[in-house]
DNA sequence: TCTTGACCTCAACCAAGCTTGAGGTTTTAT
DNA sequence: ATAAAACCTCAAGCTTGGTTGAGGTCAAGA
């Protein structure tokens, strides 16, 4: 067992984090997190990492991809420990992320309610059928569902 | 062109819907849409099928997988044009899927408000850390980050 | 009739986020 | 010293929701 103030095996943190030890090394491929390497050439990481990937996976859970976490680190440097500003900081950024979501969803769900009497999913009148004009652009031939023929 | 009540070919279909036509392809090989075949073994839609699109496609912006959009079809028979009733019960209930994602985001935002402050992401202590306790459920051996090692 | 555009199938490829397996090496406990 | 457990790399596979391309057929206007 590794004693107090040592680094961790990827086993261990895999262990402590409950993050599978393929993922770890895949987190390490993508560039999320890093590790110096025994003489041997197996990995050790330092205590810092655990809160590291305590970072990762909560804002994956956010519904973060691992891509727009990299940048969300950046203000993490590796190899030393976050500090509780720098946890602040981000979390007020997700909180923010979180926000926006939700706003978004209660949009779509009032935009619903307008929609639940009508049964119409018009092509190009009901709201629903834009929720934010995504399909608007790429669909460059939409045409009305002209309510007699459908 | 198509004379009114005909029946629609896959490029008159993949206009009017704004669905590419490798997708109505797709869609079908799912299972989620039909067509009739002429005797050449082209597809041939009713004009119902746009409504189904327009369905799915909603369905799909609103975060529903594929494979969680075909039950949520079933009441809508292939080759009927779906009630006003049929469409607003189903649309009743990704209303009522919709809430539950905003509620669930607005627990995590709170905890969020609550975690600003402190910076810690502990594993087991931080309420971030298991938003719904999915991590304590797969993370067989996740074990304290000791604030005092961390 | 003929030509052209639209259609057909099937297979391969893409991104994300991993897991699994093969084949081989290092570390650690005894 | 040795044997087992843990580690290493690299490649392939999985799922979702499609797109792209090859090679060939169909349908409709001139």
């Amino acid at each position: 067992m590794a004693q107090p103030g040592s680094l961790l095996t990827v086993g261990e943190v895999s262990e402590r984090s409950g993050v599978a030890v393929s993922a770890l090394h895949f987190y390490e491929a993508k560039g999320l997190i890093s590790a110096a390497r025994t003489r041997g050439n197996q990995r050790r990481y330092s205590r810092d990492i655990l809160r590291r990937i305590a970072i990762i996976r909560v804002a994956r859970d956010l519904g973060f991809s691992l891509a727009e976490i990299t940048p969300l680190l950046k203000p993490i440097p590796e190899g030393q420990s976050p500090s509780a500003a720098d946890v602040k900081e981000m979390v007020a950024d997700w909180r923010e992320a979180i926000q926006k979501r939700i706003d978004d969803l209660a949009e779509l769900r009032d935009k619903l309610d307008g929609c639940i009497g009508c049964g119409c999913l018009s092509l190009t009148e009901c709201p629903l059928r834009n929720p934010s004009d995504e399909l608007a652009a790429d669909g460059t031939g939409a045409v009305l569902l002209r309510q007699g023929e459908a």
